[in-house]
DNA sequence: CCGAATGTGAACGCTCTGTGAACGGGCCGA
DNA sequence: TCGGCCCGTTCACAGAGCGTTCACATTCGG
């Protein structure tokens, strides 16, 4: 987890007590440049500025932070109760705020959800297994970053199967939970288009979709073989 | 401005108060049904969800909400000091929250950040993909420069297209979103529309709008990033 | 070594989509 | 008020994609 940007230095002990407990790691500033300066490696895991104190100090870092080639996010603002109605101005500096002082919960709270919004938020839904990616929204499947091209029933099987990888399903159970309840088609169908998965997959992932014998199929790798 | 939904009904004096004089237009709803019902007709312009003596009741509320073809936008739920730690496992059910009981100068400031989050993503008059744009405010569309000379309906259909684009659309879905809810067309009605907006584009862009067999149709490549 | 289960190739036929055309309602100018 | 035009919708038809089936080959287990 990269280390989140603290301003002012030194942070006031209640928040970096609160940090440290919640297992946030974190490094105080005293201006922009030295956040420029003590930038890690992989860039800032977001921003905690206590704007009560030094409110011009504060917002001119989140300005700084915003305009960056690659802007820091999430940004977290601490503000009293006075400073409330100035926010209005200021909305593109800050993804969210917290009153100061501030319950360590809450804080807590608001990081997280800020950080499930920069992390999961955004992201499309994915059926990702190894080096198979299937994206839900866009019927689009890749594996080993390039994309496959197939068919609908083929996309279907192919989602059911690695949505559950490493159980086996037989034949009918496949007709019933990819095909529909009420299908009425030979067992065989399955076979056929596994086949032509397979073959979609490449010789080199062809066994990520296993055969057992009188029971049906499998995806990916039993939980006991290698 | 659309009106917000409140949960529960009665909506606390405070609350209600704190609305009223912030000019926010509201409406109190008992339950999922009769937020469906007392819908206005352009949508919920948001909601503001009492956790703190009805939990079950409320995150019920925002699953609802946001389970919706068109997802109610921004909830904000009001939680008391001892849900916080609730909250973790129910990040996707809201946008924001607030302590239970509130400041209202705090309610009202994060009901105006999140209108301001919920007006950035939605405002921007153009929207933009590669060499399309369009004009919102103008209703025109041009592609390479070149302006296209579309219809209201070609023009609304290729709007909502790309605005998401990458995503894939069912023919329902498009009826529903673009033509309205209760729109009791044939769904072939969106193939017509395509086949022109496909000609209207010329035979370079063409491949713009891609047809997903026994799906639907898709705008441009997907994102396989972010 | 035999039978059952599965892989394979090919063909059939249905379903879905593209396409051209016509219908009809609404709007605007005469 | 009437007539014509625009445009959204619907229909019929044709072509292609693709799911399904079948026959045959191959493999596996007993």
């Amino acid at each position: 987890m990269d280390p989140l940007l603290v301003f002012p230095d030194p942070a006031p002990p209640e928040l970096a007590q609160s940090l440290d407990l919640a297992g946030h790691p974190w490094k105080a500033v005293t201006n922009v440049s030295e956040a420029n300066a003590q930038e890690p490696e992989d860039g800032w895991g977001g921003a905690i500025v206590i704007a009560a104190d030094d409110p011009e100090g504060a917002f001119g870092i989140c300005r700084a932070l915003r305009k960056r080639d690659v802007p820091v996010e999430p940004v977290l603002v601490l503000v009293n109760g006075g400073q409330l109605d100035d926010l209005a101005m200021r909305d593109e500096l800050f993804d969210d705020f917290c009153l100061w002082p501030f319950q360590p919960r809450e804080l807590d709270a608001r990081l997280r959800h800020l950080f499930w919004r920069a992390g999961r938020g955004a992201q499309p839904e994915l059926v990702e297994h190894g080096a198979l990616i299937l994206n839900l929204e866009t019927y689009q499947a890749a594996i080993d970053g390039k994309p496959l091209d197939l068919t609908y029933m083929e996309y279907e099987l192919l989602k059911f199967l690695a949505s559950h990888p490493g159980k086996v399903f037989t034949r009918e159970t496949l007709l019933s939970r990819v095909w529909g309840y009420e299908y009425y088609g030979g067992a065989r169908t399955v076979d056929v288009h596994v086949r032509r998965l397979r073959a979609k997959l490449g010789e080199e992932h062809a066994g990520l979709i296993q055969t057992v014998r009188s029971v049906g199929y499998r995806f990916g790798q039993s939980r006991w073989s290698v």
